[in-house]
DNA sequence: TCATTTACTTGACGGAGTCAACTATATAAG
DNA sequence: CTTATATAGTTGACTCCGTCAAGTAAATGA
């Protein structure tokens, strides 16, 4: 139903502006804070987020360093010569590059290194301790977000699962296609209502083995979803498929389709039936590359707006 | 409904531990990049946040930027004494204490920070308008969200506001509502359902004169509802109330009952009932407060558990 | 009145980080 | 193959940010 193309950039607001710099003079004082207590160690800050970085990683270069933590080459290069003398870590040159050679911890680095690791973690254990626990799922969901919006190269290892619905899913569902629909073709709250009244029916009258839904999630947030209902021994419908705008492009679309297609199938259903709208034509090509055929149009008001409804039909 | 005590805090555990280490990395490295952008200026970096709280607070001491920012008194000293120098600030020795003084920027002062704001908001301007208008809301809302949950003395100036039912809101209730009591009482999704199934019904036979439903909102989220519908002329039904467990404690439960009893009476309705269960004792307790008697009692076996529904009412 | 605390100042200092010049190797162009 | 250019890393020289400790003056408390 609600599936289009990636919207389009936007010159920014005053207001977010200002609450994004108020944001970063807050972290400033609060990554100040945390270092703080890193101080009485052995290293400095930038040490310590060196160690960091090769404790964690492997076959990094000086190169790497200076360019993923910020630093300068020269910088760098000291500091390496100081933990080589100090015994921490050793430089293998690479047989693709006499230049460059691959950094690692040794054991002693380790060692030297892990003393570090849990002042921080014990630090932020601290931090989060203070939180009950749903708050400190809510900070930490928050904080995934701001990170994945602002770092480019940050795509989910895993573009997307498919999972059963659980408890939750119906109220977001239901939220994210209302506001979806008023924002793009300025429906009212009755599109709302109805696919709460839609959801609620398939929940109570839920049938394993003739219906199911499917969740699409992303980073442990939904970005789309899909059902199968019963309609009689022969016929199952299609209903409520969506996709979020932020995950379009990624054939999620598609597969919740195939999904339903497949489930179909496999109860033995000779027709998978389906509603929607005519403007609606990212999910409209969907449906047809699907083998879907329309079979009837017709003029509806609806959700204050003048529509046309169509019924599309597959045969299985 | 659900109103209950705030949950206790809980020791956290590794993976939120490591999330928020991982955050604060990256965001080490974010501030890093943004003030590159600021070195060219005359000001480093701690002159740049000096000015800028200068700028933004009145009747600042010493004392005040050096605890704000964490800096030393010292240093904070010597900056004040350079901004003197270039007649950047003024200061005036406090009638109540004659070893602090107020400082204040001076309109060559103020001339000076221009600049360097500007550098600031343009560089964050440019930082969102790499993204869309809904994702740089979202960006800006999980900002705002860590920044609450982690600063202890961030309150918000309107502890919360009330509000009518808008596109979004029956979607989120009845997540939320779905969400707590399955976590609290272990109810299963068929509770959610039925929250759907009831909103569902009230947007689509609304009748503005008689029914109304009622929004608690606090910075943008949505943290409590109620709504009042018609059983006959003479009875009006409370249904639904709900405070989210992150802002209990504000009297946000009491103040929704209220204004459901001011709205029926106003309406000429003789009687407000409401069917709840035992077990919500906090609900309870509003509800006595108010004025309901518990009318009747009887067993019922919902959402997949034992409970005791219970009908109130309150004579107007 | 005297001891203690607080607000701020000042001298001395260290080391984090920068800049530019340099070497060695790799890559691209002709 | 030769030559020009780019990249990886090193090193010397330097700056100045920020810390520490000692000190002064005023405020507060006993």
């Amino acid at each position: 139903m609600t599936i289009h193309h990636q919207p389009d950039k936007a010159a920014p607001n005053k207001d977010l502006i200002d609450a994004v710099r108020a944001f970063n003079r807050f972290y400033t004082r609060q990554i100040g804070l945390l270092d703080e207590g890193l101080l009485k160690s052995a290293f400095s800050l930038t040490e310590a987020r060196v160690l960091y970085e090769l404790a964690h990683r492997e076959g990094l270069t000086a190169t790497d360093l200076g360019r993923d933590l910020g630093l300068d080459a020269g910088y760098v290069s000291r500091l390496l010569k100081k933990f080589e003398r100090l015994h921490l870590i050793s430089r293998v040159t690479l047989v693709s590059d006499a230049r460059q050679s691959s950094i690692a911890l040794t054991p002693a680095g380790r060692d030297a290194f892990a003393p570090l690791n849990k002042d921080s973690h014990d630090q932020v254990a601290a931090l989060l301790g203070r939180l009950p626990a749903s708050e400190q799922e809510r900070l930490v969901k928050s904080m995934r977000t701001v990170q994945r919006l602002l770092d480019d190269n940050a795509e989910p290892k895993i573009p997307y699962l498919l999972r059963p619905l659980q408890v939750g899913d119906i109220g977001w569902i239901t939220r994210r296609q209302g506001m979806l629909y008023a924002q793009d073709y300025g429906w009212d709250e009755t599109y709302e209502a109805l696919v709460a009244e839609i959801l609620a029916a398939f929940v109570k009258s839920f049938d394993p083995k003739w219906e199911r839904g499917w969740i699409a999630e992303r980073e442990g947030e939904v970005v789309g979803s899909v059902f199968v209902v019963r309609k009689s021994d022969q016929v199952a419908k299609l209903r409520l498929l969506y996709v979020e705008p932020s995950a379009r492009g990624l054939g999620i679309g598609k597969r919740l389709v195939e999904e339903c297609i497949g489930f179909a199938r496999a109860r033995g259903y000779k027709t998978l039936t389906l509603w929607t709208n005519d403007i609606l034509t990212a999910a409209r090509h969907i449906y047809q590359a699907a083998g879907f055929k329309l079979i009837e149009e017709e003029p509806h008001h609806s959700f204050g707006k003048d529509l046309v409804g169509q019924n599309w039909d597959l045969e299985l």
